[in-house]
RNA sequence: GCCCGAGUGGCGGAACUGGUAUACGCGCACGACUUAAAAUCGUGUCUCGUAAGGGAUGUGGGUUCGAUUCCCACCUCGGGCACCA
């Protein structure tokens, strides 16, 4: 029985038939199902395990080998943890809305559905072709109308949660792609498909409010188990920033008085006119607040006949009118009064007016018709602060009044309503406005010499009227606006900029006026878009103020604490303050530089000393120079005003000393020079060193300050240090003073964000529309939960409009509707979703692929992703580099939200993340149809089969770094594979080879009960292979796993026997990497269950342990010989038998041991 | 410019926490088998040197008994960010 069975493996046996096989078993495994995961906890005990790759796009040029490398890395891990004992969901489905489709639909006119179905039914067919253990029952497709029926459904949360709004946009436009992109797709200012230059355009957009998550999304990083470069791209890309908000108030010397006019119903009612009053006075303004005749029925001519009679009106007064006051106010200048400014508070209140409508009292102003030409030139400004976005449209005649209302804005431009009426600081600060500017560094504010706005801030605008350089201004406004992105981006040109003339702003801590500058530096997107600019410590502003001549103030500085050796601040004493100076003279001759050696201790330096009360700093310089060296003519070059703060001990005072060295730069004028006192040159020797050397020569830290300084007259510190020309808050740590800064000068602590709200529509077809219908009664109206899916309808032009609508517009038939709410006129939302909102939320759908009720099961999420918010998720996530950023963060953003509304049960959506590298073409370039270098892995697997490939993937580099494939190298792991074919054969065909069977024996025992020498050496290996592998999988070191068991594979063919039992152990470990193969000989040696359904062998410890060590004989470090000792040798055993060693010997005749350095198990390095 | 990462044979790469540098694979050379070739197997393969020994992990320095590994400076390549106050 036994040898028919022989025979027939036999006859079965001879080649490996890579292709038989593995079609065969990969028949086999979807049959039974071994792959699929299994829902509900009750049916199994066994703990759950999700990994996850990123689903791939269905692409026409079909799978290349890059494709699957991170597939078969987490299908080893995959297949490791099945081994091991775990439910594991290893799912995969396609992402396939986007760009690549749907040009090819706009070029051949193909309905993207039948390309994308014949597209992803090549992937499947290939991935199939590689035995990776998907569980293909739930396959996904974000195309699918009834999965992305549930994509449409979180935009619908988004929106009921105001987390999804319209915003008139500047985007990016690609004028080939036709198509609104986010900032993240524009690569140096082109678009990042094409590469295009990117376009500016005004377009309403649909935003996703991502920033709301801003701050969760970068702490709750901590919680993830993400490689560190992972984490620090996302931390990165949201670029979290620490400051502080601070206000600088606007000087306007010209205003001296205010007249506040009542408005119609408002008598002193409130507080409003009271507290206005207070306020202003307090900052010394002459306040008049006429009571005013008329109230109840008020009519806005009679009021101005009383204004004028009574009150002081004149070009140092502002009228502050308030709802019918604003009226008045435009009465008196049309009657050709001048004043410097009206403010008009056009607040929320309506009311009868004297044609008997009711209406607001900008509604009013515009149908009385005012002489808007002569009004204007009255006054120096006129805002209008109004909130009166009802009166746009009348609730009675509303046309005629909207026309008006029209004219009466256009008359004073950037006056659209925008008030809220509500606050009075908001009035306050348009009377005395201040501008608001975001800083990281308030410790340096008393080194803010001037404020900077950025072209697009409001308030640019406004001031602009007033501006005595106004032409100028606009002409810079104009140019920028004209410069693209990628020049106004360039760090590298000169910055530019315009002075905002007559204006002028307390800097809150010096109390100094200072000028305020617009310049395209200053970014209007970030922050307040006005920043104070500190030339002394920030390098943008130093080019900026050296360029246009504006003081620089330096105000931190840095510091130099003695810590070590004689000189070592003594803890327990305080300081003691003094000025000093630092001369740094160079002799222009030969270019070297004057500097002193001590003579009692290691120390070189330049000339230094102490100031002396009532002394000129640069006075007492030339008279150190002089003191210590005796050179006589010196000529200052330069004092920029910079120092260095030094705290040490002083040896000979015995003191704790505080010193302030402020450095001067001297030439020699010529080299007379007197003799010094001998004491002097006691202390120390003088010594000119060539700059080249200074850098060696000096002991201190301040040299490399100085050296910067010398090299680069633009040297400005950026770092933390003490404080400096800041007042009170002189000698304070700069770090340290920040808080107390933000408070002294009112500011407000802020931490703000670079990342943006996410652009989330498109103006395309291939893509989820976006679930909102147009009315123009009610406005946006989301489509009705019921109706979702909205689907795709059939175009027969995919091309975009050049308006940038999408080609959805033009199929009117399904874009009127009914409006939900009114069941009136109504149109769809044409635009459709980016194709990061599908891969936004896939691997949720994955838990529970069919469900028609819910995007997931509650209970099936709560199973796959566990219970516990804080430490739940996707197990393991691996992913491209080029996804750690923009799609990790989208796909958390989204996961956070659903959390947020109790929808998934984990804050997080992924509990670890690991990258892949990309495999390269042969010549190193990236693989891709236009370049005609991709290799298919349909050869591979023909010629070599999906083992060999898979083995070889793995086996290639690193698997997180970027490898060239290479169709030479192939060939090893193809062999590797062949020989334990080989070595199953003989296992099969030879009793010899496999009869000795020692393994009854050695189980549980230590390897010095086994006698057979053979089978012992490859037991140790065996095990030693175990462990390795088990280690190097879960550290994604699958190339060294590889390695290890191809030195068993070489053991074991050499060996003159192998057991089954360690053969069997060996195909174990091999199965993740090479499934096939090993499932064949794990069937052929008799297993009747897949080796997929067996457990993951353990090593045991007692095995790997070495009986004799090899001992590393070293002298002097270098190797001499080798020796052998028994496992943890004592010391001084080892130690006498290298000593026998004639090699040893040898090295050391005649010389003397000084030491001997034992490493247990390792060395002895002998030190003669 | 800033922030990461990496530089090791002819090539891909290995080396634990500072302890034999070059594992494993490719290639190459030689040998065995063969009429022959392919395939396979075996041996060898950093470099100089007959040898003893010396020199090599991008370059230069440092710490150490000992450095691919730690520190400093520089060079090159790859990736990310790029006027973010």
């Amino acid at each position: 029985m036994a040898n028919n069975w022989i025979l027939g493996i036999m006859k079965y046996m001879k080649e490996y038939d890579h292709k038989k096989i593995e079609n065969k078993w990969q028949k086999e495994w979807e049959k039974k199902e071994i792959y699929h995961a299994k829902d509900q906890k009750g049916q199994n005990k066994k703990p759950k395990y999700y990994s996850l790759i990123e689903f791939p796009y269905p692409s026409g040029d079909g799978l290349h080998v890059g494709h699957p490398r991170p597939y078969i890395g987490m299908d080893v891990i995959s297949r490791k943890r099945r081994l091991q004992g775990y439910n594991v969901l290893y799912p995969i489905g396609w992402d396939a809305f986007g760009l690549p489709t749907e040009n090819f639909a706009i070029k051949t006119g193909k309905d993207p559905r039948i390309v994308t179905k014949k597209n992803s039914d090549t992937f499947r067919r290939q991935i199939q072709s590689l035995g990776i253990s998907f569980d293909w029952s739930r396959e996904i497709n974000t195309t699918d109308p009834r999965y992305y029926k549930w994509t449409q459904w979180i935009f619908l949360q988004f929106l009921k949660k105001g987390l999804a709004y319209k915003a008139k946009m500047t985007i990016n436009w690609c004028p080939k792609d036709k198509i609104g992109l986010a900032n993240e797709e524009v690569v140096d200012g082109c678009c990042e498909r094409c590469g295009t230059a990117v376009e500016k355009r005004e377009k309403e957009q649909w935003m996703l409010a991502i920033t709301k998550y801003a701050d969760r999304l970068h702490k709750d990083l901590d919680d993830v188990d993400y490689l560190p470069q992972i984490k620090l791209g996302q931390r990165n890309w949201i670029g979290k920033s620490e400051g502080a908000e601070i206000d600088f108030p606007v000087v306007n010397p010209r205003v001296k008085r205010f007249l506040i006019l009542h408005g119609r119903s408002s008598t002193p009612k409130d507080n409003f006119y009271p507290w206005l009053k207070m306020e202003l006075e307090s900052k010394g303004f002459k306040v008049e607040v006429p009571e005013m005749p008329g109230r109840g029925e008020p009519n806005d001519i009679e009021q101005a006949d009383f204004v004028e009679k009574n009150c002081t009106l004149n070009k140092e007064t502002v009228i502050v009118g308030h709802s019918m006051g604003g009226l008045v106010a435009l009465r008196l200048l049309e009657r050709g009064i001048k004043v410097h400014g009206v403010v008009f508070l056009a607040t929320p209140i309506t009311g009868r007016f004297l044609d008997g409508k009711v209406r607001s009292s900008v509604t009013a102003a515009a149908v009385r018709g005012f002489d808007y030409e002569k009004i204007k030139k009255q006054a120096d400004f006129f805002k209008i602060l109004s909130d009166s976005t009802d009166s746009v449209v009348s609730q009675e005649d509303g046309k005629i009044l909207a026309k008006n209302l029209g004219s009466f804005y256009q008359a004073f431009p950037g006056n659209e309503p925008h008030f809220s009426g509500k606050e009075e600081p908001e009035v306050l600060s348009y009377l005395l406005p201040n501008i608001k500017v975001f800083t990281t560094r308030p410790d340096t504010i008393f080194g803010a010499t001037y404020l900077v706005l950025a072209p697009e801030n409001p308030y640019v605008q406004s001031r602009m009227g007033i501006s005595e350089n106004k032409t100028e201004i606009e002409k810079y406004l104009i140019e920028t606006k004209k410069k693209d992105e990628i020049t106004r981006l360039n760090t590298e040109k000169e910055k530019t900029g315009v002075e905002l003339k007559g204006l002028k702003v307390i800097n809150p801590a010096t109390n100094e006026e200072i000028p305020v500058w617009v310049a395209d530096y200053v970014l209007a997107g970030y922050g307040t878009g006005a920043i104070m600019a500190v030339p002394g410590h920030d390098e943008r502003d130093f080019q900026f103020a050296k360029k246009y001549d504006l003081p620089i103030r330096r105000v931190v500085e840095p510091i130099q604490i003695v810590t070590e050796g004689e000189s070592a601040v003594k803890n327990d004493q305080s300081f003691v303050k003094r000025n000093a100076v630092c001369a740094v003279v160079r002799n222009p001759k030969d270019n070297t530089y004057l500097c002193s050696s001590w003579k009692a201790f290691k120390m070189n330096g330049l000339i230094t000393g102490g100031v002396e009360e009532g002394e000129d700093m640069i006075e007492a310089a030339k008279r150190e120079v002089y003191e210590e060296t005796g050179y006589k003519n010196l000529r200052l070059v330069t004092n920029p005003d910079f120092a260095i703060q030094n705290k040490f001990y002083h040896r000979v005072k015995k003191q704790n000393r505080w010193a302030r060295f402020q450095y001067m730069f001297f030439d020699l004028v010529d080299e007379s020079r007197d003799q010094i006192s001998e004491e002097e040159n006691q202390i120390h020797d003088i010594v000119w060193v060539k700059k080249e050397e200074l850098k060696n020569f000096f002991t201190v830290i301040e040299g490399q300050f100085i050296l910067d300084l010398i090299d680069n007259p633009n040297y400005i510190f950026l770092g933390r240090g003490i404080l400096h020309h800041s007042q009170k808050f002189d000698d304070m740590d700069s770090e340290q003073a920040k808080k107390e800064i933000i408070k002294f000068v009112g500011g407000k602590e802020k931490t703000i964000f670079k990342l943006r709200d996410w652009i989330f529509s498109r103006q395309r077809y291939w893509g989820e529309p976006i679930p909102v219908i147009n009315c123009q009664k009610c406005g946006l109206v989301p489509v009705s939960e019921k109706d979702l899916p909205v689907e795709l309808p059939k175009v027969k032009n995919y091309q975009p409009t050049d308006s940038g609508e999408s080609p959805l517009a033009n199929i009117t038939k399904w874009v009127n509707v009914k409006c939900p709410k009114c069941k009136g006129k109504a149109k769809r939302e044409t635009d459709t979703m980016p194709n990061w909102a599908g891969s936004s939320w896939y691997y949720l759908r994955y838990t529970d692929p069919k469900n028609s009720k819910a995007f997931a099961d509650n209970k099936n999420l709560k199973y796959w992703l566990g219970n516990d918010p804080r430490h739940g998720g996707v197990n393991w996530y691996n992913g491209g580099n080029e996804h750690t950023t923009l799609h990790l963060l989208y796909s958390r953003f989204w996961h956070k939200f659903l959390f947020d509304l109790k929808l998934v049960p984990t804050n997080e959506p992924y509990m670890k993340r690991t990258s892949h590298g990309l495999i390269l073409a042969e010549g190193g370039e990236k693989m891709s149809k236009s370049k005609g270098n991709v290799v298919n892995p349909d050869d591979i697997v023909k010629r070599y089969g999906a083992d060999t490939l898979r083995v070889y993937e793995m086996f290639m580099g690193p698997f997180d770094q970027a490898i060239a494939w290479s169709e030479e190298a192939i060939i090893g792991p193809r062999r590797f594979l062949e020989k334990v074919w080989r070595i199953g054969e003989k296992i099969l065909t030879s009793s010899n080879f496999s009869a000795l069977r020692p393994s009854l024996e050695y189980k549980g025992g230590t390897l010095g009960q086994l006698k057979i020498e053979r089978s012992l050496n490859l037991i140790n290996l065996l095990h030693k292979t175990i462990k390795k592998v088990t280690e190097d999988i879960e550290g994604m070191n699958f190339n060294t796993a590889i390695s290890s068991m191809m030195i068993l594979s070489t053991e074991m063919d050499k060996a003159e026997s192998v057991t089954r039992e360690d053969f069997k152990i060996f195909l174990q470990i091999l199965s993740p990497f090479a499934p096939h193969i090993t499932e064949e000989l794990w069937n052929m040696l008799g297993e009747k269950k897949s080796i997929n359904l067996s457990e993951w062998p353990k090593h045991d410890e007692n095995l790997i342990k070495d009986e004799e060590v090899k001992i590393v004989v070293q002298i002097n470090g270098k190797l001499r010989t080798e020796i052998f000792v028994k496992a943890n040798e004592n010391e001084e055993d080892v130690k006498r038998k290298v000593l026998k060693d004639e090699n040893v010997l040898r090295h050391i005749a005649g010389k003397e041991i000084k030491r001997v350095i034992y490493v247990k198990n390792r060395l002895v390095n002998i030190v003669i």
